[in-house]
DNA sequence: GTACGATATGGAGGGCCACCCCGTTTTGCA
DNA sequence: TGCAAAACGGGGTGGCCCTCCATATCGTAC
């Protein structure tokens, strides 16, 4: 999320210069994040990219703010997908449906889940367009309807569901066998460890 | 645990000088964990304890290591109550409170959640003192009983369980009101989202 | 096409940190 | 009491995050 876009004119349209250093750094970023994490070196960020770390500190006055420009799309994918699935006649499966691709997302894009939880609290609370705050909203409606539905109890929040959902993702993060492992803990989650008279072979 | 006590006798009983510099280490190191969380500056660790930072690197290698020592006692009180727990008629009940007791231990020790999760992989397998094996060890009788009495699924293992209690304390541990979310998270884990009939007041 | 002010840049430097080397001190045993 | 083994810790190295400010670049008005 570019402050000042070309096509949506802000006070001040970012020099040609700016913005193109603005999306080196976003584009150096993406790779080191991939590679070391929500941790990476933001000098070695700028050092990608080709720009002093003054630069980079400029645009990106704190770690989250360019996490959150990192993550901005994937989000907006997420969103779209809750979107979609707003149309589904089964609230209940649509709802397990979308944490499941949440969960999808941020295990196979490091630093996500600290993105999307960050900035809950730190950040700009005047400012909704927070990786934290567009998942929240796209995950309300879901919410709601299956609760309407009387397939999710009324006292569960979204907050909490997604809290859950990142929580096994950045506790899985440093695992091996990641993505098998969130698999089998989200749908545990949603069923509860409480008997349910079916069997399955024990793991590990 | 020192590696070498003066009543286990080791190849070498650790001399006294190195005793007295190891203990002030953990008295310090807890000191600043309790104030810093799990990222405290071990130099600030060893200046507190008044020695050099490279004794401090001496006695423990990693910072991994220097967490397990400082939480070994809270692990082995975590162990003994699961000795205990053991004992209750109603094993469903018993595990869900050692459950919500690893939790409260972790909440309220900053880095806790840290030192149970790490050390699963990087540590020497052959050392079962670490605190992740401690605690897993301790657990999996509680959820073998819990099992074998159909009060939890047999699909899950004792793995699974804390990777979720970390999960949770992980995720609310920078949130301002931690400790009341960890209760609800929990619950809602061990009961799962589905719906049970009953209601109670929506929150956030 | 040019000149000029606003804007953006990045290298240097400060403060902090983890970790290691190696000369010095302490300890415990004979 | 002497002495080798063990432990110590000051100081060095390299990394990190972040800020300052002299310099280079851009967009525009002419």
């Amino acid at each position: 999320m570019p402050p000042a876009s070309r096509t949506t004119p802000h006070p001040r349209p970012m020099r040609a210069d700016a913005r193109r250093n603005y999306d080196r750094i976003l584009a150096a970023a993406a790779e080191a994040i991939a590679e070391h994490g929500a941790e990476a070196s933001l000098e070695e960020i700028a050092r990608r990219a080709g720009v002093g770390s003054a630069t980079l500190h400029r645009h990106f006055p704190s770690r989250q703010k360019l996490l959150e420009a990192v993550f901005h799309d994937k989000v907006e994918v997420l969103c779209a997908t809750a979107a979609e699935l707003a149309a589904d006649p089964d609230p209940g499966h649509a709802l397990a449906t979308w944490l499941g691709a949440v969960a999808r997302h941020v295990v196979s894009n490091r630093g996500l889940a600290t993105s999307l939880m960050l900035g809950a609290h730190d950040s700009d609370p005047a400012v909704g367009a927070t990786c934290h705050a567009m998942i929240t909203n796209a995950g309300a409606n879901l919410l709601d309807r299956a609760c309407r539905a009387n397939t999710a109890r009324p006292d569960v929040s979204i907050t909490d569901l997604l809290t859950l959902v990142n929580a096994i993702c950045l506790a899985v993060e440093q695992e091996p066998d990641g993505a098998a492992q969130v698999d089998r803990l989200l749908t545990l989650m949603l069923t509860g460890v409480r008997p349910a008279g079916e069997t399955a072979n024990r793991r590990r």
